[in-house]
DNA sequence: GAGTTTGAAACT
DNA sequence: CAGTTTCAAACTC
């Protein structure tokens, strides 16, 4: 049900035209002049106005393509930043696009409320390596520098620590 | 830089 | 809840 909800906020349902509605789409000007750089542009912006020193550590830029950056798969947005100096397409994690940003931090806590907590990602975070061994990044505990636990469910793990 | 591999996140 | 697909990053060449 909310999920359909989302859907037609996504799309936006602007039936009727009003005269203000009209006068914008009139007067502004045509899509096109805006073009895909006009996204990169409002990033810097973005940068310069929420955080001019906030990334003392460069905080590791993501790539994604597919997502918009909405998805957990965005270290940014996983990690409840927005994207700053990134290699993201489309990128519609920024104050600008708040709104749809908002619901889909909305969307992901209704199927895992921890999802943004992190004392619950620190503390959980149970790999299921198969391949990997857990020795290489792509293991998350390897990756943080932490050993697997008897809640992880790898496979084959040599990154128990001891024991 | 292109292509492959990997496991979390998302989806069914 | 288990199996499958999608995704972005790690890795290899």
């Amino acid at each position: 049900m909310e999920m359909r909800r989302t859907d037609a906020a996504n799309r936006g349902d602007l039936s009727p035209i009003s005269p203000f509605t009209q006068f914008c789409l009139t007067s502004l000007p045509p899509i096109g002049a805006f073009s895909i750089r006009a996204e990169s542009e409002a990033m810097d912006i973005e940068k310069e106005e929420v955080k001019p020193e906030a990334a003392p550590q460069a905080p590791t830029p993501c790539g994604c393509q597919k997502t918009h950056c909405l998805k957990l798969y965005c270290e940014c947005f996983a990690n409840g930043r927005y994207c700053v100096g990134c290699n993201c397409h489309n990128c519609h994690n920024l104050s600008s696009y708040e709104e749809i940003r908002t619901e889909s931090v909305r969307q992901i806590l209704e199927r895992n409320p921890a999802a943004f907590r992190q004392d619950a990602a620190t503390s959980h975070k149970a790999c299921h390596c198969k391949r990997s061994n857990c020795i290489k990044k792509y293991c998350e505990c390897y990756e943080d520098s932490r050993p697997c636990t008897p809640l992880c469910k790898c496979e084959g793990c040599q990154n128990m620590g001891n024991q």
